[in-house]
DNA sequence: AACAACTTGTTGCCTGTGCAACATTGGGAG
DNA sequence: CTCCCAATGTTGCACAGGCAACAAGTTGTT
């Protein structure tokens, strides 16, 4: 557990002692359930530890779409439990069998009567996820920005390949995903898909990705 | 100064303390001036104190946008001093002769040797100012994802609705910087304006709305 | 008043893409 | 193997909206 972001440069004996006093526990999700859902207040938030999540959203006529996936060692709901008694723009649902550290946010951040050196090691990492998070929004909006459907499909991939460091990549995620994650229509990202491969911008087989320029 | 959110709950005595403790410093910034630059590597931060100023970043082919708007008090850059290292995907530029809180991002994150109870109130202060950002790109993806230009406007106008808490107000920018947010063309802006007042949505003079139903 | 500079509105054209409907492939269960 | 169901690819059509070019309105300056 110590290989977890909100607990680096803790040792473990620490980790141990912090854990009971932030009062974290481990909450079981199957696939599907909701860890978040969309127009409540928490005050707790959670760091993903076995599964995997997807954070989702319904606009007004019903659709809906991804914001951000969530991996194992991710953050779920920070940026809402520090928004301290706002309601949640969003949902976060399970998409597959999944645990969840579940941590009261107001234990963090305002330490415990010990005042222990480790707790404020905590609140810095706390704040390094919460920035991280920021940024994954950011690549959200750099996808979404983009005018054309090649341009946001190219900037996906172009994310992607930079993630796995290498211009051969596996896609993550099946065509539905992507198309809702870049918010067009999966017909028009195949067509587009095939459209890259005629013009050589791409190769591809399944999942298997290549950038070629 | 003490109405700054990053200095909320703290007493002014140490107000004034904590200035010279964290090294902040007043910078001024004339119009256009770049208060961060895309591409680069801070450890600084920066609150907005008088002026105003947008984040904006630039695709491939040249075309900007804006992604956030900045009003005093606002905060500048603290997603990416969070970040630690990482380059800027964004720039900050001023919108009108500023001035800025500079303040080194370490200075607050590792509090100083006397330790001082204020000092972990800044941190808590500054984890719900990195917060809110997070939730400004949230809504900055909400009106993104609406499919059409109809929705987009209607989508922002909502969203200034309920901050002025009236279905009457007043667009706080013109249409340019209205397009480049909704990240439409400005024409279209204008067409669609026109077609919803005549459909009875809305009502508009100059920077005048309503919202009718 | 006269002019410039900027903001906002209007309109015609044409392409990209949403949408729907169907075809093809692949993988798992029996 | 055969059947089924989900994922992926293909295609025709219609139209929303990008683009460009121009008109009208607004503001500031001399």
């Amino acid at each position: 557990m110590n290989e977890l972001k909100l607990f680096a440069n803790i040792s473990y004996d620490e980790i141990e002692m912090l854990i009971k006093c932030i009062n974290a526990k481990r909450v079981n999700f199957k696939k599907d359930d909701f860890i978040i859902e969309a127009d409540t207040a928490t005050d707790e938030f959670g760091i993903l530890l076995e599964g995997s999540a997807r954070s989702v959203k319904w606009d007004v006529s019903g659709k809906q779409t991804i914001i951000t996936m969530v991996e194992p060692g991710g953050a779920i709901g920070v940026l809402l439990a520090a928004m301290c008694g706002g309601v949640s723009p969003l949902a976060v649902q399970a998409t597959s069998d999944s645990v969840v550290m579940m941590i009261p946010y107001k234990r963090i951040l305002e330490g415990c009567e010990k005042n222990c050196r480790c707790h404020e090691k905590l609140l810095q990492n706390l704040v390094g996820i919460i920035a991280e998070k920021g940024l994954e929004l950011h690549e959200r909006i750099n996808c979404l920005l983009e005018p054309s459907v090649r341009d946001k499909i190219l900037t996906y991939l172009l994310k992607i390949s930079r993630e796995q460091k290498s211009r051969t990549f596996i896609l993550p995620i099946n065509r539905n995903i992507m198309a809702e994650y870049l918010n067009i229509e999966r017909s028009s990202l195949s067509r587009e898909l095939s459209r890259m491969k005629k013009d050589g911008l791409i190769e591809y087989k399944n999942n298997n990705f290549e950038l070629k320029r």
